[in-house]
DNA sequence: TGCAACATAATTGGCGCCAATTATACCGCC
DNA sequence: GGCGGTATAATTGGCGCCAATTATGTTGCA
């Protein structure tokens, strides 16, 4: 069966996500074969998804030879991470005047699941959970556009040559990075946050 | 006769190019076929060019109606011009730092040839001079991924609402604040270069 | 045994056709 | 004369085929 209508334009997004998911690795060819059973999906749309994951950068396209996932060189690296420090300490400030109760609590609930799904949870889990996090985080700085590049850089950031979710130990600081970023949210302290984040994103891009 | 084969990935910047000369206005249908005569193009290459300018913001598309020219809503351009100062005005410290003798003269060159423009060159003599400028100018960051978002972000701009370019006077404006921009620039005062930036950007979006 | 050239297999990518959908024009009806 | 419904025209968009290109395997030669 090929059910599929709605997928259509979907379909990037499920091939972003199988390669944040290290399904394939950076440097790694995507062949458009593999996709199409991969995915369940026409030749067609699998060429529009790479097309589109190629203009986001996520992915590569070498003319005659194909797509593969993008390979950051450190030097590429050096510049998404500083970037990112540039717009996400600028979201800060929003982030805190727009603060609310509710939020803190939706967002105490999905720092508790990610700890939870740290030590017994999927690697699928613990990113979907890490993301939703991060993503009800950036929103309350109410301004879709930054949300966006913050989003689209996250994305770039999965090709580096550091492994980031390999180790146990990253996931345990994620969690605790987690905490203190509320912690310091609900206090108002915004020049705390901003350093923590700073670092965050420093110490190893995510 | 069709000799393309070069031109294939650089038919979306072309009609980029089109739609930032206003050939098409915000709002307006860009029809395939149109399209194929004007660029003299096969529908296939339209038609990716197409999408990757959807994907880029440039345009919108529509399922089964096709895609148009963005329209910015006012909230929407409000949060643009924040994310562009948040950009802009971050990049200005490297560029002080980084500026040399020979970049100054440069930027002098394209000044002057930007206000020669304005008083007797074609609309796009000066929205190219124009470009090339800040491009000189932001590219002196050192940080590629940032130059890639200031411009991208410069791109979204052109569907405003706001005329940017419609009058005179904007544009003698614009040639103003390139000389002051090379002024700040010379004696480093990163202060006053920032405010500069800032209001040029909130002032109109140019 | 190593290497180069050739043959073969696998993969990508250009392109056009036609069905599905939407806009337009026409005509009859109220 | 206005309005609704239908026929027609225009436009978009899904999809598959096959040529062009690149990778792989093999054979003959030095």
């Amino acid at each position: 069966m090929k059910a599929r209508r709605k997928e259509k334009r979907a379909l990037a997004g499920e091939i972003a996500e199988a390669i944040h998911m290290r399904a394939y690795r950076p440097g790694e060819w995507l062949r458009q074969i593999d996709l199409e059973e991969k995915f369940n999906a026409t030749r067609f749309d699998v060429r529009s998804a790479l097309d589109e994951l190629a203009v986001r950068k996520t992915i590569e396209h070498v003319p005659n030879r194909g797509y593969r996932v993008a390979q950051l060189d450190t030097e590429t690296y050096r510049a998404i991470r500083e970037t990112r420090v540039i717009l996400e300490t600028a979201a800060v400030a929003e982030i805190v005047a727009r603060m609310d109760e509710a939020t803190i609590a939706k967002l105490k609930e999905l720092a508790a699941r990610f700890g939870a799904a740290v030590s017994a949870g999927t690697h699928m889990e613990q990113s979907q959970i890490n993301g939703e996090f991060h993503h009800v985080f950036y929103s309350l700085c109410g301004n879709p556009v930054l949300e966006e590049m913050i989003w689209s850089l996250r994305d770039r950031s999965r090709g580096s040559a550091v492994t980031v979710w390999s180790s146990h130990e990253s996931l345990l600081q994620s969690d605790r990075d987690h905490i203190a970023m509320i912690a310091a949210l609900e206090v108002r302290d915004t020049a705390g946050l901003t350093r923590l984040i700073a670092s965050h994103i420093i110490k190893d891009g995510l």
